[in-house]
DNA sequence: GATGAATGAGGGTTCATTCAT
DNA sequence: TATGAATGAACCCTCATTCAT
């Protein structure tokens, strides 16, 4: 009912929400598998609805004890599910960062955009799902920062569209990606697939006429 | 322990989130916006954690069967919460739309976006929170659907950017709102006052850009 | 859900059962009306839940606070209730007593059985929540006592069956009485009508065979 | 404070009245044995007042969590009780039938009796207190239907007095079952021991009348 | 007398987390 | 290591009853 996202927070430390120990042997990797694709599904499939340690553990096929064993608390789990995401996403953006190196910042951000668009189109609900969930875990802990992994590849993309001297780019990035996502989400909520194609010119321009005004030229 | 977002939501229909009854008396129109105060207050302080009926009700110097009284349900106290964010937010921009009839589109965005940091700025945490439950809850009910009312001021604003025929402009309007409550949020967040000038003028660079895109002449 | 039937029960004195004050005007004559028979249509309409002193008073338009003035208590209603169905009752009875002075056992028995068929049936699911009711009641307070009065009137009856010495006859009333409430109860609810016609011989049976065998000739 | 038997119930599948799950291990068929004990108890200690899953639970020894894990609401607790109950009835009916194949309807009916009053009389507050409950749960869900299974070992039996043809018997074996009930439970409440072995006579015979009038045979 | 706002103890239920086996 | 039974704090919501107006 409404209940709360993140209840009874106890000081959560950046620690406490890294996986527990990095399974070594191979079964325990198929179990840790299991959970976060368990996790993954039910997200999905309910919402946070639905997403509890419980339930993740039995879609899992695995026991919830087991489930603690390789993560140490439910945040953890949903740590994990995002890191998951960023990494995917940070692996994507740099090749296209690679693959258009040279073209200029247009082109490339629309190949940026195009990656975004097809990995969070993969799992549609997933990706809206966790963004929300990952604002209430940033509320509390800012411990899964929003990958700045990803802004420190983006960054220098944008600063060269910049003009010899260099004023301030931080944040720029940032809401460039938050902007980026948040389109993105509605676009995948409208439903339409051709529409997506639409979605990512609106959203490049959006883009390159929030940098324009950032003072990056593009 | 990051507890669900919207739990064991059932079947709610529109009307679950309607005030139970509007309080005639002197004396219960307080008790009501006693309640409404401590829960805007609960949010911004603590975000969705801690924000239960119990704590809202003796927040409210009330108890808790005062608060059944007027809201059948905590959701329908956040449907309250939004409604009344919503109804501030479509009267102020419904004056700056009169104030700047006639001018740009750019200038009349200008005063939209303007308004609206204005606006969130004044309780920013509680926006934010709020947008966060409204996503939650849009996710499973649609009830509070994104102030369709805003949407119905917004729409015929930017048609006049529109040449003569008349392209579909649904979902427009629904992302520029999107994109300007994110970039406001994440401005916000950053803290210094003089940034939200600039964040004002980014803003509505990606706006136009957007709106560029999609046909919409600024 | 389930939830308990007379809960937090206080020590509760036969008087407490009683109505609070005989209504002297006409107008609270009416009250007091009223709200015995909103009482009794929400029994019949939503069974013991739904039954509470605020939605009776709602529905007698009438405020709690009035609820209160005329019954101490929600037991006092319930028994006031019960008291008025037994009345009838006792009335009915009386007359058939009264009309069939004279004949055999075996028409007054069936005179009886036809009267109750036609009071239960008249409101056939309040009487059975009522019977619910008045079991839970005397679970716990024996107050509201079988309507020591009913057996009083058939004792007697029951006494000219009797050969000439006195055997004991308390109990034996009462269970002609549970045993006629309980058929004609299941009776009611098996629907149609001309089964009540079949009902009642069988009931008539069932009290005769009872009868013999405690040695009262019918 | 005669809170509502059965108050909002919601939509009861049968399904949700089962329990939730059997329990495998040794220790937790324990618990569910102290928990079924323990709500038997109270019910026979303190009737539906004071009936709740809390009380069960610390009565049990067990926590409330232990207790939903096997029960998912308080009715299927109920549920378990009647269930254990018409289960216990049903074998001794059984075994009743068995005994008496071949004798005459009269002395089965009366061996029916015979073991009913002992079966209730072994817990004697307890039968009539889950009758009532049952009688609640019926009015809202017929769920727990009153043991199909005993009807339908009861109805052959009496079809052995039927002339050749064949009338119809639905209700006249549910008709016995809850006169019998009714009776048994008056006969408990009177208290002394011998009374017993008249009540048993009497019940007879009214089961004999009703069924003469029926027009089964004795 | 009447009103209806206010009270708050009580009860059903969930779920993150632990720990004996 | 895995299991899953057990825990219990927390939370939503109801309703009998009171009392200021």
């Amino acid at each position: 009912m409404l209940a709360n996202s993140e209840t009874r927070v106890p000081p959560v430390t950046a620690a406490a929400l890294d996986p527990r120990k990095s399974p070594r042997q191979r079964r325990s990797q198929a179990t840790v598998e299991a959970i976060v694709e368990a996790a993954a599904r039910i997200l999905e499939g309910d919402g946070p609805a639905g997403f509890n340690t419980n339930a993740v553990a039995r879609r899992a096929g695995v026991s919830v004890g087991s489930l603690y064993q390789y993560f140490p608390s439910k945040q953890a789990l949903v740590a994990e599910l995002s890191r998951r995401n960023a990494e995917a996403a940070l692996a994507g953006l740099a090749q296209a960062a690679d693959r258009t190196r040279g073209r200029s910042l247009a082109e490339r951000l629309r190949a940026f955009v195009a990656f975004a668009i097809d990995q969070q189109g993969a799992r549609p609900r997933l990706s809206r799902v966790l963004d929300q969930l990952e604002a209430g875990l940033a509320l509390e802990t800012d411990a899964v920062a929003t990958a700045p992994a990803i802004l420190a590849l983006l960054t220098p993309v944008l600063r060269e569209g910049l003009a010899d001297d260099t004023p301030a780019l931080e944040g720029v990035a940032g809401d460039c990606l938050a902007l980026a996502r948040t389109l993105i989400d509605r676009a995948l909520d409208g439903g339409d697939v051709e529409s997506l194609k639409v979605a990512e010119d609106r959203i490049v321009g959006a883009l390159t006429g929030y940098l324009a005004a950032a003072g990056v030229a593009v």
